[in-house]
RNA sequence: GCCCCCAUGGUCUAGUGGCCCAGGACGCCUCCCUUUCAAGGAGGAGAUCGCGGGUUCGAAUCCCGCUGGGGGUACCA
């Protein structure tokens, strides 16, 4: 590690527009990352100097995202608007030693006419501003109050930041904070900016783009370790071929130097792939406790357990097994696509089979099952079918003996008669 | 308008002068397995490395221009 890498002091700095969204959510897993790496801190600081926007509600949306993704913070959260009196002071010394100026109430920071100034920028390097292409910008309202890229840079100053890992947004504002820290004579800090995260069409990724907030994630059933993981590779990758990193792979390994420098495209696709890896990968005990917490209802260990191979989310177990927890009415598409031909009499032959089942566990149900299907003659489906829309609903299901056996004797058989009477 | 950033298959990326007529992953297609759906296994299609000039014995890699995309330019953050 790097001189410059230890006991880094990092932020995450949202504006409390709302739920935390997908790109915030990834600076804040990377400042995150970086801070456990060195070893150093992780402050949390709402940039709330933008009055109507900055709710409670929306503040507590942000920490509520944070605590899911399981990134804790060493110092914070620090509300920038209480920071007031800093940024007040500020102001004064600037106006007191020439480097701002009143106009129109307001108070403007003083831009030198000529010269540049250069952002040292871990993953772009130097980039040079032209001061004839920035006005005296405003850094305090006529009431007083402070404006954003003064507010930052007073705060970053304040709370001793090393380093400051944002989205290349805003790059373009840098050399304005830049020279509110020289005009306070203090030291800037080191700077990355990171690459935008887009939509599937290109644009900007928002909440058109379906899921587009953490929270939205975790309604739609991802598990925070496997977004952590993607999350990662939306703009950072270790090496040509690693794709799957444990929490404390990525601490270890993760580096500015290697950020990309070009926007990436949030594929929820290959979310849903990754989650279904950490969902198998889940020890029974674990995947049971959150599906027993998002459901908000307990005994859910055996259906976990035969559904785990086939989800690829936690919202999945519903539409998959819900079938097991409680009865539910026939779909009528899977009921007509299977339930023809015969159908009506190989269950009817099923019920049979299964009433005589002893024991009547899984492997009881399968002798029995497929010792039918050998004496009808007729390939495994079309008697299996039946019996999993008769039991499911749907032709949708965990195996079906694992199913079976689970469901117990007298409700598959209850399950049957009803679905020998649907006909 | 002006300023800044970016540019490898549909997507995420590896690659920093020769090992690359470009590697991995998702997705897609085919086959296998198979009780559905997934998963898993084996193959496959898909990239003139945005375009045009240079530099060099040699360029995805360096330089210039262009085009395209994105961001900024507020008494928003």
């Amino acid at each position: 590690m790097a001189p410059s890498e230890s006991g880094m002091r990092v932020r995450f700095a949202p504006s409390p527009t709302g739920a935390l969204h997908i790109g915030g959510a990834r600076t804040a897993l990377y400042n995150w990352l970086l801070a456990r790496h060195s070893g150093g801190t992780m402050v949390l600081r709402i940039e709330d100097t933008d009055r109507e926007r900055s709710t409670p509600e929306n503040v507590a949306q942000i920490l509520d995202a944070l605590e899911w993704l399981e990134l804790d913070w060493d110092e914070g959260p620090h509300s920038q608007a209480a920071l007031g009196e800093r940024h007040r002071e500020a102001i004064a010394r600037l106006v007191a030693n020439g480097h701002a100026y009143e106009h129109e109430g307001a108070v403007r920071l003083r831009v030198p006419a000529g010269g540049t100034t250069t952002v040292h920028d871990v993953i772009r390097g130097e980039i040079v501003f032209e001061h004839a292409a920035i006005d005296d910008f405003v850094i305090a309202r006529s009431d007083g109050s402070p404006l954003y890229n003064f507010a930052v840079a007073v705060d970053d100053r304040d709370m001793g930041i090393t380093h400051v890992v944002r989205g290349e947004d805003h790059l373009s504002n840098t050399p304005r904070q830049l020279m509110v820290i020289k005009a306070l004579g203090a030291e800037p800090p080191v700077y990355a900016h990171l690459p935008l995260l887009h939509g599937p069409d290109g644009k900007k990724l928002s909440k058109r783009h379906g899921a587009a907030s953490v929270q939205e994630l975790r309604e739609q059933g991802y598990l925070p370790e496997a977004v952590r993981n993607y999350l990662a590779l939306l703009g950072w990758g270790a090496d040509a071929s690693t794709t799957f990193f444990t929490t404390e792979e990525l601490v270890e390994r993760f580096s500015l130097e290697r950020v990309s420098r070009s926007p990436a495209v949030f594929d929820e696709q290959k979310l849903r792939w990754m989650n279904g890896r950490y969902m198998r990968e889940l020890p029974l005990e674990e995947l049971t406790r959150r599906l027993e917490q998002r459901l908000g209802r307990g005994g859910l260990r055996a259906a976990a357990e035969i559904s785990q191979e086939k989800m690829q989310t936690l919202a999945e177990f519903e539409p998959l097994a819900g079938f097991l927890v409680e009865r539910r009415p026939f779909d009528e598409q899977a009921w007509s696509k299977v339930m023809k031909d015969g159908a009506h009499e190989r269950l009817a032959r099923a019920r049979g089979a299964l009433e005589a089942v002893e024991p009547f566990d899984s492997a009881g149900v399968e002798i029995a099952l497929r010792g039918l299907v050998d004496e009808l003659g007729v390939k495994p489906n079309k008697l299996f079918q039946p019996v999993r829309v008769a039991i499911s609903g749907s032709t949708i299901s965990p195996g079906i003996f694992e199913s079976v056996a689970l469901l117990g004797r007298d409700e598959t058989l209850e399950r049957i008669d009803a679905a020998l009477e649907h006909a």
